[in-house]
This record gives C-alpha cells, structure tokens and sequence, in this order.
RNA sequence: UGGGGUAUCGCCAAGCGGUAAGGCACGGGACUCUGACUCCCGCAUUCGUUGGUUCGAAUCCAACUACCCCAGCCA
C-alpha cells in the first residue's frame, strides 16, 4: 500500500520500555496483552488499543496475547468472544497460540487468595453490598473498618471455602483485601476481591460460584503469562495502586513482573463510543445491528467498506497519549481515502439520473469505449463501456441557470462524458405539469471522441454517465454521521443523545443506475464511483438487486465553492 | 472539600534546558478527459495563567486556573 505521508509513531510509552530494557526490567523482555471483557462488540476505539499492544509487540520483537477478560459471567457470552477473535484476526493481528481467558486461572487465582487469607492480607466480609458502601466513606471521609475485619485466619479459611463450596447466598459475604479505609484513594479501602455469584459462566460453566473481581484477576492474569507491559485506559489509573499491592502482596519481583501504563482511550466526533450506548442504539432499534455501517465497530466499518489497513493506519496517526481528546472523523476519512485511491476500480454509476438523448448520434449504434480501472495504476488494465443515443447522467451535473464557476452542463454549454465525447445541451424538457426537468436533449461532437480526440478543444468539465439500454439499477445507501453534534460528551443529564441522532444518517437511493461491468459485483469489493465517492457491496446484495454502501464521498471543492 | 490525571495551532500530536516536528482541517496556486489524486505555497515570535531560577525555559521551581477520572459485590 501506498502511503503518502507515513508517520513514525512515537510515544510515552515507548519512552517508558526503553527505559526499562535499560534498567533490564523483565530480562529486556517485551509482553503485552490485549484484554477484552466478552461483553460487547470492539469498536474503533478498541482498535487503537489493538494496534497498540500488538504494535508495540511487533515493534520490540516481542509478543502479544489476546486475553478474555471474562471475570463476570452475568454479562459475558460466547458470541461476543467469537466476534472479538474475528475483528482482531480482520484488523491484521495474530496472538500466534496465545489465546487465553481469565477463566483459565480461575483455580490458581483462588489459591492466591487462600494465600492471602493466611498472610492475614484478605478476610471475609458478610457486610451488605449496601453496609460496604456506607462503610467504605467518602470522596472527602475516611471509610471505618468493617467489624469482620479481624477474623482469624481460620474463619477466614473456613469461611471462603464455604463460599466456594457453595453455602452461601448470592451477596451474602465477599473476599476483601485488607488494606487501609483511610485510604484517600477509594480503590484501597479494602477492595473486594471475590463475590458470589450463582451463574452460568460460558466457559466454566456452574464450576464456580465465586468469581474474582477485575483488580484482583487482571494484576495476576498478566504476572502469570509473563507479561511486561499491561497497558489499559486513564480510568485505571487510581487502580494502579492496588495493581501493584496485589503484585507485592503475592510475592512478584518487582525487577520481574508486570508494571501497569494507562493512556487516553479514543472518542470521535459525532459520533458515540461506549459500549453502553452502542448498545442502545441497537437494542432500541436506531440502527440496524452491531455492524450498521453507520456503527464505529470494527463490524460495522468492515461492513460500511472500512479496510484493515485505513483503520491501522488511522490508529497510528492519532498517536498515542494521556490527554483526552476528540480525533476528528475527516482524519479517518482521510484514511480511507488514501487506501483506497491506488486500489480501487474506477467505474461510473449515476446516483440520481437525468435523461440524455442524444439527437444526432444514430439510434441502434453501440460502442465500447476503452476506460481505464485506475489512473493511479495503470497495471489495474482497462475495460470496455457501452455508449449509445440514450443516456443517464447525475442529475446535480446540470443546471439550467448557471454560475459562471459551474463547470458542468447548462443549455447550450458543453461538456466531455468521461471516455467518451463531448456533448452540447441543445433543449432543455420538462414536465408540463410540475416543471421539472425530465429530459436533455443534446448532440455530440464524432471528432472528440477520447482516445483519438483531434478536434483540439477542450472543455472545463467532464461528467459520468450511463447507457441507458445498458445500464444495471442498483440500490444505493449514502450515510451520514449518527449524531448531528460534534461532541456527545457534553451531553448534560436531561438531554439523551438519541434525541441528537441524525435523521438523515442513512438515505437511500433506490434507482440508481451503474455500468454494466458491475453486474457480478461481489459482496464486500470496493469501486471508485467516478466523481461520486468510494462504495462497498453490501451483504444485502443478492441475485438481481445490487446494493452499494458509500463507504466515504470524494472530496468535493465544488460543494465548497457552491455554497458560497 | 480528599485522591489521581491532563493542559503545545480549529482537531490530533512531537518536543525531555539551546531558541516550536508532523498529520488532519482550512486558505491560495499548478496540473487534470474524476472540480478526485498529485504537486507547490501559507497556516503557533508562541507552548493554560502569573511569578521565579538561568546567558538561555514549552521544557526546571512556585502559586494559581480550567478540564477529566474515582464513593459497582462492572470492566
């Protein structure tokens, strides 16, 4: 692929590894992981953190898994670790057989715990999740012991085996570590570790009961596969603290283990990223599943014509660091331009048609007129398309009064048809009853014909078209962004940013009209639609009834001058 | 009012005491059988504010200010 403006990444957490390869942290070993919990689709913001553990991996000779983080099975389902394992494996990314899962450690992380309760660093609480809370203060005041606190380690014991075993009710008692409630950070007040919880977990099934709890699982989950570097979001950053204690309390080398690094996760303009509102919009019906390709999942960008490589190329551009920030979308439609420009075939399909007839050119005839699939690659060959006396062109490529910076088609002006000749508006006909241009008629120029033009004239603007005996209807759907604000952030609490959704996000065009070499499009190929933009077959294309997905417009000076 | 963070061009983002990279966006021009692509040119005397240290500060110090995160038996 072609890249214009390649960027070199560079970042503090570069900074932050190649201190500690020279400090010979971790033998000068480099290990990351990417940890989904299997709740939800991955969305582009995933997809920054995606690139940047396996980058990172890549980058130093080092690796990286792919860890479910699937600690809480009421939220968890097999389906969503299948969807993940695909979006990765679609962006370009390879855990090799490093495909792991919390769940996997479940039995040793219980061990740890039992560790921890005869250290005397962890007892059991039968505090209400209500009493815990009153228990654990206040941003402002410190929390007060919970009167369990002191348990002997054999209750302790006792008790967390029960627990295991099944004894207890669900919310009835949990495993906390013991740590300060003074502390004035509130992840430090004595963190529960382990809840019981009587659900089917889809890996473990109804093995377990009690379910260890994020900070607990993921310091261990990491020392375990020998991880360097456990990168996650700014959030996690009053955690880190406790990361640690977990990491000192259980024994780890400091020169040896895991160290925690939190960067800012993605957002984008107009549109929303977290997985609660993704949900919404799909569970409410606003769009039409998880991979809408109005969705900034990786399966709705996939969907929408989004490709792996404009995506990464995207995640690197942004860069990475820990000030919040909102990417604007055009840089990611920047992307996808750029990866597609040297890749796509160039075909003319005419979204809203205008008749065209052409008065002097004779009625039966047909040519096929040599056009070539790629300007940029000439290696990408040519084709052949039908010109005859009937034709469509884009309804926006005329107009009847004209500004003098119109370059397009006007009564009595002329224009080239791409590959083919030039023409002249003659008449302009409408509907007697609504006034509405219904037909052109125009004559063309036999001496101008592309290829072998010799008349010597040139003119300003040049159209695409199609035959009209030839050419194929096809459906095609233009999108807009989801929400007409820049910012959702700042949404305060009585206004629900449904309310801002944009209605004219998805518009469909039912007659549209592309060349006849398009007839066995395939789902999921990607074509320049000269002058038009770029467009994806859609899944929904079937025998007969093409479908087009605009994946992005072309750039458009002229809608920047007209509108002035 | 406690703790943890962040503040460099409209949006991202380098910079790590030696005198403000780059990308996107934007504006102007060249080229053009895509008003696309490509190519030129322009776009922060200034780095949240105010002081201080220094020959020299976006970089060090101090004090302010603004914004983000934290009181799940979610991750």
């Amino acid at each position: 692929m072609a890249e214009a403006n390649p960027v070199t990444p560079t970042n503090f957490i570069h900074n932050i590894i190649n201190e500690d390869l020279e400090q010979n942290k971790n033998n000068k070993r480099v290990h990351t992981r990417f940890p989904p919990e299997p709740n939800g689709y991955l969305h582009i913001g995933h997809a920054k953190s995606i690139c940047l553990n396996f980058g990172i991996a890549q980058l130093y000779g080092g690796l990286c898994n792919l860890r479910f983080d699937d600690t809480n099975p009421t939220k968890e389902e097999v389906e969503y670790v299948e969807s993940i394992k695909e979006d990765v494996k679609w962006l370009g990314f390879d855990w090799g057989d490093r495909l792991f899962y919390a769940s996997d450690y479940f039995e040793q992380l219980y061990e740890f715990a039992i560790k921890l309760i005869k250290d005397g660093k962890a007892y059991v609480c039968d505090l209400s999740p209500e009493e815990i809370r009153e228990y654990r203060g206040t941003l402002t005041e410190p929390g007060k012991n919970s009167p369990y606190r002191d348990r002997s380690v054999e209750e302790n014991l006792d008790l967390f085996q029960r627990m295991r075993a099944g004894e207890f009710p669900e919310g009835s008692r949990v495993l906390r570590a013991k740590i300060d409630m003074a502390s004035p950070n509130l992840n430090m007040r004595d963190p529960v570790l382990y809840r019981i919880v009587k659900a089917t977990h889809h890996r473990t099934g109804d093995k377990w009961c009690i379910y260890p709890m994020y900070d607990y699982a993921h310091p261990i989950s990491d020392a375990l596969e020998g991880i360097t570097h456990s990168i996650c979001t700014l959030e996690f950053e009053d955690h880190r603290p406790l990361y640690d204690w977990i990491l000192d309390a259980l024994g780890f080398d400091v020169n040896n283990r895991p160290r925690q690094i939190e960067f800012a996760r993605l957002n984008l303009t107009n549109t929303v990223m977290s997985k609660r509102k993704l949900r919404r919009l799909v569970e409410e019906g606003h769009v039409a599943g998880w991979d809408d390709p109005r969705m900034p999942t990786i399966s709705g960008l996939r969907r929408r014509g989004y490709t792996p490589e404009a995506i990464r190329d995207f995640c690197e551009r942004i860069g990475v660091a820990k000030s919040n920030s909102l990417v604007d979308y055009s840089l990611l439609e920047h992307c996808i331009r750029q990866d597609l420009n040297t890749r796509a075939h160039r075909v003319m399909a005419v979204l809203r048609p205008l008749k065209v007839v052409l008065e002097n050119y004779p009625e039966d005839k047909v040519e096929w007129l040599e056009a070539e699939n790629n300007p940029e690659n000439p290696e990408m060959g040519t084709r052949k398309v039908p010109f005859s006396k009937v034709l469509y062109i884009e309804q926006e490529d005329f107009m009847e009064n004209p500004s003098k910076k119109f370059f397009r088609l006007a009564p009595g002006k002329e224009v080239r048809l791409k590959h083919a000749y030039i023409i002249k508006c003659e008449e302009v006909v409408k509907d007697p009853e609504t006034g509405e241009i219904i037909e052109l008629r125009c004559t063309y120029d036999p001496e101008t014909k592309s290829g072998a033009d010799n008349s010597g004239r040139k003119v300003k603007g040049t159209l695409h078209w199609v035959s009209a005996q030839h050419a194929i209807p096809a459906e095609v759907r233009l999108y807009e962004p989801l929400l007409l604000e820049e910012n959702q952030e700042e949404e305060n609490e009585e206004t629900d940013f449904i309310e801002k959704l944009n209605p004219n996000s998805l518009i469909t065009l039912t007659s549209s009209l592309v060349e006849p070499s398009l007839a066995e499009a395939k789902t999921g190929e990607k074509y320049q639609f000269l002058r038009q933009g770029y467009f994806c077959v859609d899944p929904d294309t079937a025998k007969g009834k093409l479908v087009f997905n605009r994946i992005v417009s072309l750039k458009d000076t002229w809608a920047k001058i007209s509108k002035k």
